[in-house]
RNA sequence: GCCUCCUUAGCUCAGUCGGCAGAGCGCUUCCAUGGUAAGGAAGAGGUCGUGGGUUCGAUUCCCACAGGAGGCUCCA
């Protein structure tokens, strides 16, 4: 038999058999490469295993260790997921289940029950499911890949009305493929056939898939767990049907998904709404409404450290602050477009007076009423208005959670009203101003979404406009060396936008800042400038929030220390423990002298024991503990016991003062 | 809004197969004055989310509603 050449990743040429398989290929180069062989990439193309190669071939072997063996680890146990519930639930159908960051899900539409409606989910099914998958998995049923034209696939789904959209074209699944005329399939047939077959002419499970797979159900697969039953609309649409959605997690070993739990535990745990109780910050009364917050005092002094901060910035950076109130004449939105466009975010309207009045969900057109109030010349932009303004959003109640989702809160907005000459610097600008405060916080890690013109912005502005606009965005982004990824059609209805997210220290992304180009509000607001050449123009109008929100950036951050905030925003700073009631007199003097440095320091009484005490201090995240003793009141020192540090006793109170003065300084200036 | 699950003391949670409501932490008082992560004792604290229904009797079973969690969608 003749011989192929092949070409490795590393440039290598390597003869083998006609004939060859990738998985032979694989076995050919190493054991260990064999064994973790998930799929092989030849020419670009991701194939099976026994996938049979060509002359001239550029192969890379796929492992389990790899993003791709990954994704197709967990896109094969989605396939042995669909098997197990329309084998479990006969009558039951399957839409589409891709793979997804950390696992997968499929959505299935179960038969009608006596109420009439779709049957549910109940968690004892996960169960059964789960069960049912570990014995297909033990079954070994080989992945076979086929290839059917369109009249032949619609028999074999006529059962499977979603599949039927996906063969026509007018669903899109991600994992199948879209060529027309060719209908890709993956079959595991079973060790029995099903007692309710439910596909034309075959015994088992068979979906539309382009692959590639595992090569049997044994493979790589079984170190999986099934998270959660939810519902899921089809094709994401409120209108069509609700299905239900299985969320799974699947990994390549059991060490792997056993560290993925834990990383689910360990979330929990800094998740901001059971910190927010645990250390007193705020709370979300069921008496207030849903999604409104109170702020109880070690919070609202977090905040209020946080919001100071933004102001000195503010400042710093050239803008102007102003106040707008927080309800306004119907009319205001009318003219600025939000009753067109936002009137689905905003509350109802009151009724007073000659008109109806509305909560604000958006500073902008307060902010307008300002630049508009007298006429403005070109030597007075760009201008920049700021203003900590808190807005009230409709939210559905579905949607809210704890502060990231929320329907009161207050915006660290600002306006700036620019010459469309000015724009590319001044969104460069802003966004060098926005990572820079960023970092202040402790954020290293950014990315960032460029988000084009929505659907419901059709009718607003020009096709060349929001080309421009788009364009003038990225080349900042650019300019900046930000990454980014386009999201299509995300972008506000008066102007595309760029939105930065944050990683946190356990690399979740959250999405703060936001940057929105606007050159329609203005217009319709009637803004104008006097020019260089005497004549009326439009201001560019860029909205732009830092924090987004201050009450998401607090939750954030939040959840990014653990509950541990850096000593500059720590609520309590410095604790103050003396060992007997006989030291109290110097304990309080130990506080008094930290706060007339502009700590904040507290004594805790020798009312329990000491170790307690500590617990407590411990517990609250409070970045240094003194404990002061008799050494320490004859020598005018201090114990430090510093969170995350070792204790240190007999330190001049005068040395540690100065140091965490210096350490409050150095937060704040560092990132600069 | 829709789907699934949940709701017992301030917090975390037991429990009652329908028969007087439990623990730990926290809180109050007393004792204890202890040098680096839980000293002791006593006490207060709950219409078992709300409203209906079934029942001799409902915190428990059924229904509705509210609130919460996770999703869908949306978004700062």
């Amino acid at each position: 038999m003749a011989d192929i050449t092949i070409t490795l990743p590393d440039q290598s040429k390597r003869e083998v058999p006609e004939g060859t398989t990738i998985g032979a290929l694989a076995a050919s180069i190493g054991r260990g490469l064999a064994k973790a062989a998930v799929i092989g990439n030849v020419n670009g193309t991701e194939r099976d295993l026994n996938w049979v190669l060509d002359d001239g071939d550029v192969v890379e072997i796929v492992t389990s260790n790899s993003e791709r063996g990954l994704y197709t680890i967990r896109h094969s146990t989605t396939h042995v997921m669909a098997q197990a519930v329309l084998e479990l639930f006969p009558g039951s159908t399957f839409a589409i289940g891709p793979p997804v960051e950390d696992g997968f899900y499929y959505d299935f539409e179960l038969p009608v029950g006596s109420d009439g409606k779709p049957g549910t989910f109940v968690p004892e099914d996960l169960e059964r499911i789960e069960t049912r998958m570990r014995e297909i998995m033990a079954e070994t049923q080989p992945f076979v890949r086929d290839e059917l034209n369109e009249q032949e696939a619609r028999k074999v789904f006529a059962g499977h009305r979603f599949k039927l959209e996906i063969i026509d074209g007018e669903a899109d699944d991600p994992t199948s493929a879209t060529e027309p005329g060719v209908v890709r399939t993956y079959e595991n047939p079973p060790s029995q056939p099903w007692q309710t077959p439910c596909f034309d002419g075959y015994p088992g499970f068979i979906d539309l898939c382009r692959g590639p797979h595992v090569p049997t159900t044994k493979d790589f697969l079984g170190h999986f767990k099934l998270m959660r039953a939810t519902g899921a609309y089809w094709r994401g649409d409120e209108k069509n049907p609700m299905l239900q959605r299985i969320y799974g997690t699947a990994w390549a070993s059991k060490a792997d998904l056993e560290a993925h739990l834990h990383r689910l535990e360990e979330a929990a745990k800094r998740d901001h709404r059971r910190l927010a109780v645990d250390l007193d910050l705020l709370s979300f009364p069921d008496e207030l409404g849903g999604g409104l917050a109170v702020w109880h005092p070690k919070g609202a002094l977090v905040r209020k450290l946080m919001e100071d901060y933004s102001r000195q910035r503010h400042h710093e950076g050239g803008y102007e602050f102003v106040y707008t109130p927080n309800i306004a004449n119907g009319k205001l939105f009318e003219a600025s477009g939000h009753l067109g466009f936002y009137a689905d975010g905003m509350y109802p309207p009151m009724e007073m007076d000659n008109g109806v009045y509305y909560p604000k969900p958006m500073n902008c057109p307060g902010h307008n009423l300002i630049f508009g109030a007298r006429q403005r010349s070109y030597r007075e932009l760009p201008l920049r208005l700021f203003e900590l303004g808190t807005v009230y959003r409709y939210e559905r109640s579905g949607t809210l959670h704890g502060l990231m989702r929320i329907r009161g809160f207050t915006q660290d907005d600002s306006h700036i009203y620019c010459t469309p000459e000015q724009a590319h610097d001044e969104i460069r600008g802003l966004l060098n101003f926005v990572l820079s405060v960023l970092r202040a916080f402790g954020f290293t890690d950014f990315e960032a979404n460029l988000s084009t013109r929505p659907a419901k912005a059709e009718t607003v502005g020009t096709d060349e406009g929001w080309a421009q606009a788009t364009d003038n965005l990225r080349s900042a982004l650019e300019a900046e060396e930000l990454a980014y990824e386009v999201d299509e059609g995300g972008g506000a209805f008066y102007g595309p936008k760029i939105d930065v997210k944050v990683r946190d220290a356990i690399g979740r992304s959250w999405q703060l800042s936001t940057i929105q180009y606007d050159f329609n509000m203005a217009t319709r607001m009637g803004l104008e400038y006097i020019g260089e050449d005497g004549a009326r123009h439009t201001p560019i109008m860029l909205h732009r929030a830092l924090f987004g929100s201050v009450e998401r950036f607090f939750g954030v951050l939040l959840e990014h220390y653990a509950g541990a905030f850096p000593t500059w925003l720590a609520p309590t700073q410095v604790r103050v423990l003396p060992v007997r009631d006989d030291h109290d007199p110097y304990a309080y003097e130990v506080a008094d002298e930290l706060r007339a440095l502009g700590l904040r320091a507290d004594v805790i009484e020798a009312s329990e024991k000491l170790g307690n005490r500590i617990r407590k201090a411990k517990g609250e995240k409070i970045p240094y503990v003194l404990v002061v003793g008799d050494d320490d009141v004859a020598a005018r020192t201090v114990g430090v016991n510093p969170r995350g540090g070792e204790v240190d006793r007999g330190v001049p109170l005068d040395t540690f003062a100065q140091r965490v003065v210096d350490e409050v300084d150095d937060q704040l200036h560092a990132a600069r």
